[in-house]
DNA sequence: CTCCGATGTTCACGGTGTCCACATCTGCTA
DNA sequence: TAGCAGATGTGGACACCGTGAACATCGGAG
């Protein structure tokens, strides 16, 4: 127990979940994250080829909380289920920006297939379907109709945490989030079809 | 002229724009943009008090540099302006991603007022007050709007520079844009009202 | 009991931002 | 015209960082 520490890559994960809530990626250090659990810092090189690999991991384990967050919707209106989805995206953002920039701006390879399979895409997948199955979508534009939704409620926590938006106060970016998800909505039940 | 360069302000920021066209904002160094003028890495911290100075000054040159090419729209319908508009911003991102990174994430305090001079803000601002008086989207729901189409299109561009959507060829990608921008464009002037 | 692989340590290198004291040049003033 | 003051650039130093190589230690398999 005293020269092993008995599970050194979970532990380098809490820390770099520690250290990165506040202070997103940059704060992700190797040297300090060994440092908290009190180790060297290159016995991190044994559970994790580089700096990277960790910040993969703890985007890997900040989704996963994500994800329990995001599938508790019993609405049963597919529109309005659609609204929690992109609401509870840009809450998450905006309650973690330190957690939601790792997710984001972490260095990694971009894996399609990986991305097909997160919670926030299959809620949001099976929303839209439902939409589809009530007619208010084609079925042939559901994918784009996918994108344009993730586009704007990415977009708008964008906004919201680096760009123009981030002087407001969380009321009012809550309600332009809440406008901006509703013109979405909006516009892909009406353009799905035009899309070819 | 040997000892004095002359300009070492604008020097320092043009070769940050070269460093950070390819390799973003992490690019840019101190060191490395002194080293490529041909002066002592502290020669910097007479024209800029740190790293972030620098990034600022480079992030304001090219913010420069897109507004020639965004208010190159002479096209007469305000809804065709606004896909045209959206469309360069995207255009603009995956053109030039390290560029894009430097404005979105140099790092940078907030500054509301400058940014609403922004000339891509202008331009919005401006396709959409024609669409006021044209009667396609009521006056109260010209700021929402606003913003739901800037998040939509940086939002798209984020996932196709950092996410799901970065596997994919500049066609498919373009074509995503078109689909996404087409949206929202269809629902701020379906949803303009019922924003209060 | 012995040995081997997994794990952690130590030392070292090159890179970075930035502070401090010093050198040099330029322009204004007397 | 002489000289001084401020602007500008230099050199050295410090504290960080990621990471490679060699070494030490432990735990379990034979």
């Amino acid at each position: 127990m005293a020269y092993h520490h008995g599970d050194l890559a979970t532990a380098l994960v809490d820390a770099s979940l520690e250290l990165s809530r506040d202070g997103g990626p940059a704060a992700v250090t190797i040297r300090e994250a060994t440092r908290r659990v009190g180790v060297s810092p290159n016995a991190a090189y044994r559970h994790f080829p580089n700096r990277a690999a960790l910040l993969d991991a703890t985007a890997a384990a900040i989704q996963q909380g994500l994800a329990a967050a995001m599938t508790e919707d019993p609405d049963p209106s597919p529109i309005a289920r659609l609204h929690r989805i992109g609401a509870a995206y840009v809450a998450f953002a905006l309650d973690e920006p330190g957690w939601f920039a790792v997710v984001f701006f972490g260095i990694r390879p971009p894996d399609p297939a990986r991305v097909e399979l997160a919670p926030a895409f299959l809620a949001l997948s099976a929303a839209l379907e439902d939409l589809v199955a009530a007619g208010a979508l084609p079925a042939d534009g559901r994918d784009d109709a996918a994108w344009a939704c993730w586009a704007t409620v990415h977009g708008f926590a964008e906004l919201c945490l680096r760009g123009p938006l981030a002087g407001l106060d969380r009321a009012e970016q809550r309600r332009r989030g809440d406008a901006a998800i509703r013109a979405v909505i909006a516009g892909i039940a009406r353009t799905g079809g035009s899309a070819a």
